[in-house]
RNA sequence: GGUCGCUUAGCUCAGCUGGUAGAGCGCCACGUUCACAUCGUGGAUGUCGCAGGUUCGAGUCCUGCAGCGACCACCA
């Protein structure tokens, strides 16, 4: 049967069949009952839930590719493992997506209204989403399918429900007016971290408000004191200067603080400034929020548009106007003149009006981060509004601690005190969406004034028993509803047996962008409503980069499309490839200019494991093979060296796996099977695995491959499932020891630390010096591959050399040696000496024509010299050296250095040839 | 502005608690005898950012400097 299996792996051929089978054979599937029950240890991950309408990307490969390593170690381990996967119905993103297929056709959701809007949406959900679930199974992820779960499904209604509710019945829930972040594209409020701050140049313009003449005498003593802010215009009106990066906010704005002790105004608090353009008559007030050195000492106060002049507003009782539409054009409340403007032209045509007044003090060129909003980019606007928040200190608390602790721990640990940072000032979290597309906030309004927040859709006034109640209109952020994820899969709040089962989880795996939109939020949820910490790690890998190191993104067409990639080189060679860049702490890069390049590596190596295994399948034959305890007496020193291997390699990755050091895991078994047992165990063994071989070595023989093979594909399937899995399946069964059905729930390698072997180690780590030196004495000497040589060995510990008897074989696969002598031997030759101390000699009489050889040297010293000799010379001549360029001078230097070195070897190797 | 990180072979990066510099890709040469040319064998290439210091010994620890980056906050 392993005769059929094809010289070149064809990952088309086997993937898609193995994936079915795993899914047929119900591996990837575990009932609450195998914890419950059966009293197994449980290993839960749910996934980071890609938005619905997402399409596959490299960061979902590297992502989903991660936690399923992670899951087939754990499976294979024997926890009852289960990994959750599921969608996110992403509110904004899907919205945008959906309002841009409407705009396509010349329309705006205002005129299909939310009814019809939201319908459409589930339509485009119903369709197109959750392929990206599919998209998944083709790199091998082994989510337990069964259990998908979308963040809209009516159990997690329920959930959210239950949520907004009791933090709500809690104080943790509250309603009110405060600045927030507000996107003018998208029409909806964001929470602070969805608003992106960007460095931007921009300009600080300084402008001049005049003040009222009951101001003018305090405003000279302050002048006359030193305050630079305070001037006199032409006509002699005094005033005074503040500064803004946003001109067309000073429309709204409602007065002018200074700092209580700030010296140079004194007298100038509770004066009244003529707000020029709005014409408005605004005070000055002193608050402690103004920094007196920085600028003017003196702040514009614009209370409906700007954080910090929203609590100096209340604390001083200036008044609020809110000057922009929430599209962002000027409103009512601003001189007709300027009604309906965008923002942006507004801010010119505020300047060109302050200008012709000669109010505009001058600008300065000023960088400082603007807000962006992280769905579309728009510039975000800080726009007073009304809105649900949650209080957010509270929940902090049990989280941070956890942190604290080491009950949930960071890697890479850098993000530890990021998160505790994010922690310790925490905000309050604005949670509604002026959106249609997500949960709908679970709060009635009567007319009679009564506010209903309830489970379940009231039909009454709880007040006033009217029918007539409204719905608040708005939704609640996406992340209110991903924060329950860990346990909303489960059922939350029925105590369901799956909820027991397995929550917490165990590791989270997902990218740093998120910690605190999801991940640091999922932990207090869970705190919070479950009494513990959502899972035990945190794992954060990097990003996935271009050669250049950008992220990867479709606006910047620099992305590998993952299907691609299992499409041409198999979802193993891509798994592979993302495992041996998983370094703790950085980026993956690749180059999508050439996908070939990035992906060789993996294809290369599934290649060799399915060459590997079609070799070792074909020598082995499928008669069953002895165990290891019955043929021990007869393993050879190069099967005790291989076991030992095998063994080290076992503890390194699982050691590996422990600590998420996966790209360790992945280079230290890529060595492990190429470099140990392709390259020197497959090559040492080969004779003995001839029909004509002596019946006990063949058998030991048999029976170490076959358990080196077991052992090395168990440890290799969660990087790469596919081909490991196809080989694993043909293996020859071993006497009394029956394999399990699958792969995929074969044993983790553990318990091989009786076959660490140092003796054999050292032994064979001889043997392998003295090969390598061969090879290269033979190579340095031109001694054809096809030429059959004798070598002398002599000194070196004792037995080594009697331990080269019985690998005579194995010296000629590997080195073309076709016999071994002790004793220096004479003549003419190369010699070398090896590690151990043994010594050598590799005659050349008659192995090649020594003669030829010599004058070939010879001749080429000649060269050389002749060479050196010319260099010399232009470096001996000074007016080379004065007037050539420095860079040619440097040049013929190291270019002398380079010959000389070239010819001294070459004298040397001559002179040893001559010996 | 605060915090943290990075700077090692042509490229992408490993190097845990200090002990003779590593991998993959790329490059050069040779090689198809029976697992694999998606292969084999051999080879070349590094003042480990710069400057000091601690140490018998520093890529690894300390200090300073330069360049790059990330996260957070934000003063108008």
């Amino acid at each position: 049967m392993s005769q059929d299996l094809p010289p070149r792996l064809d990952p088309r051929s086997i993937e898609p069949a193995r994936y079915r089978g795993w899914q047929e054979g119900g591996y990837f599937h575990v009932p609450a009952s195998a914890v419950l029950e059966d009293g197994r240890e449980p290993y839960v991950i749910v996934i980071p839930p890609p938005n619905v309408t997402a399409a596959l990307h490299m960061g979902h490969g590297l992502n989903n590719t991660v936690q399923d390593v992670l899951i087939r170690w754990r499976r294979m381990q024997g926890r009852a493992t289960l990994w959750v996967p599921g969608t996110d119905h992403a509110g904004i993103a899907t919205q945008n997506v959906v309002e841009r297929q409407l705009a396509a056709e010349g329309l705006h959701r205002d005129d299909v209204g939310r009814e019809k809007f939201v319908e459409r949406v589930w339509g485009f959900v119903t369709e197109t989403g959750g392929t990206i679930l599919d998209q998944l199974k083709a790199i091998g992820a082994s989510c337990d399918w069964e259990r998908t779960r979308f963040t809209l499904d009516d159990e997690l209604r329920r959930a959210v429900r239950e949520v907004f509710v009791t933090l709500y019945e809690q104080g943790l829930i509250y309603r009110g007016e405060y600045i927030i972040n507000w996107c003018p594209r998208c029409l909806t409020a964001l929470s602070n971290e969805e608003a992106e701050s960007e460095e931007t140049p921009g300009t600080l313009w300084h402008l001049r408000y005049p003040l009222g003449e009951e101001a003018w005498a305090a405003a000279e003593a302050a002048r006359d004191a030193g305050a630079e802010a305070i001037g006199r215009l032409d006509d002699g009106t005094w005033y005074l200067t503040v500064s803004t990066t946003r001109p067309e906010t000073m429309l709204g704005d409602t007065g002018v603080a200074v700092h209580p002790g700030d010296e140079r105004y004194e007298g100038l608090v509770g004066a009244s400034v003529h707000l020029p353009l709005a014409r408005r008559p605004i005070p000055i007030v002193a608050d402690h929020h103004v920094d007196p050195d920085f600028g003017s000492g003196m702040v514009k106060v614009t209370p409906a548009h700007d954080k910090n002049d929203f609590e100096i507003a209340g604390r001083t009782g200036l008044e609020l106007v809110d000057v922009l539409t929430p599209d962002a054009r000027m409103s009512d409340a601003v001189p007709e003149a300027f009604r309906g403007l965008d923002r942006f032209e507004a801010r010119e045509a505020v300047l060109e009006a302050l200008e012709d007044a000669g109010l505009l003090a001058g600008t300065d060129e000023h960088t400082h981060s603007v807000p962006h909003c992280y769905r579309c980019g728009t510039v975000v606007e800080p726009r007073l509004s009304e809105q649900w928040f949650v209080s957010m200190k509270p929940l902090a608390e049990p989280a941070l601690q956890a942190s604290k602790d080491g009950t949930v721990t960071f890697t890479p640990v850098h993000w530890q005190r990021v998160y505790e940072h994010w922690m310790e000032n925490i905000q309050d979290w604005c949670i509604s969406r002026q959106l249609w597309w997500g949960h709908r906030i679970p709060v009635w309004y009567c007319e009679c004034g009564q506010v209903i927040v309830a489970r379940e859709d009231p039909t009454a006034c709880t007040e006033c028993g009217s029918e007539a109640l409204e719905q608040d209109p708005d939704v609640l952020d996406t992340w209110f509803s991903s924060q329950l994820w860990p346990f909303s899969v489960f059922g939350w709040p029925e105590e369901t047996d799956d909820l027991k089962a397995f929550y917490p989880g165990h590791t989270m795996v997902t990218a740093p962008e998120i910690l605190f939109f999801w991940v640091a939020r999922m932990i207090m949820m869970g705190y919070h409503f479950r009494g513990e910490a959502p899972f035990a790690d945190v794992y954060l890998h990097g990003t996935v980069r271009d050669i250049r190191g950008r992220k990867m993104s479709k606006s910047l067409g620099n992305g590998i499309d993952p299907l691609r990639v299992v499409e041409e080189f198999g979802a193993d060679a891509m798994r592979f490839t993302i495992v041996s860049q998983c370094a703790i702490g950085t980026d993956i890069s690749m180059d999508h200019e050439d996908v070939e390049a990035t992906f060789a590596a993996g294809r290369n190596f599934a290649n060799k494991i399915w060459n590997a295994g079609r070799f070792a399948l074909m020598s082995v034959g499928d008669e069953p093979v002895r165990s290891l305890d019955e043929i021990r007496g007869d393993l050879a020193a190069e099967d005790r060296w291989v076991l030992s291997r095998v063994a080290r390699a076992a503890e390194q990755a699982t050691n590996g796996l422990e600590r998420f050091r996966l790209h360790e895991v992945a280079e230290g078994l890529y060595h492990h099977f190429w470099g140990e047992i392709c390259d020197w165990y497959l090559e040492v063994v080969k004779s003995r695995l001839a029909d004509a071989a002596e019946p006990a070595s063949r058998e030991a023989a048999r029976a170490t491959l076959v358990t080196v093979l077991d052992h090395a594909l168990r440890l290799l399937h969660p990087i790469v499932p596919f081909v490991t899995a196809e080989l694993w399946a043909r293996l020859p069964s071993s006497d009394g020891d029956e394999r399990a059905g699958d792969l995929i729930v074969a044993p983790w390698p553990s318990g091989t630390d009786g076959w660490l072997d140092e003796d054999a180690e050292a032994d064979f780590g001889a043997f392998q010096s003295l090969v390598a030196e061969t090879r290269r004495l033979r190579k340095e000497y031109g001694v054809g591959e096809g030429q059959r040589v004798t070598i002398h060995v002599h000194g070196g510990p004792d037995d080594f050399l009697a331990g080269l008897s019985k690998r005579s074989a194995a010296l000629e696969q590997l080195a073309r040696v076709d016999a071994v002598e002790s004793g220096s031997g004479v003549g003419v030759g190369a010699n070398a000496v090896l590690p151990n101390g043994a010594e050598l000699f590799l005659p050349l009489e008659g192995v090649i024509d020594v003669e030829r050889e010599r004058s070939r040297m010879a001749a080429e010293i000649e060269k050389l010299e002749g060479l050196l000799t010319g260099v010399r010379a232009r470096l001996a001549n000074e007016q080379f050296v004065n007037n050539a360029p420095d860079e040619v001078v440097r040049k013929a230097r190291e270019n002398a250095a380079q010959l000389e070195e070239q010819s001294s070897k070459l004298r040397e190797k001559l002179a040893r040839l001559a010996a």
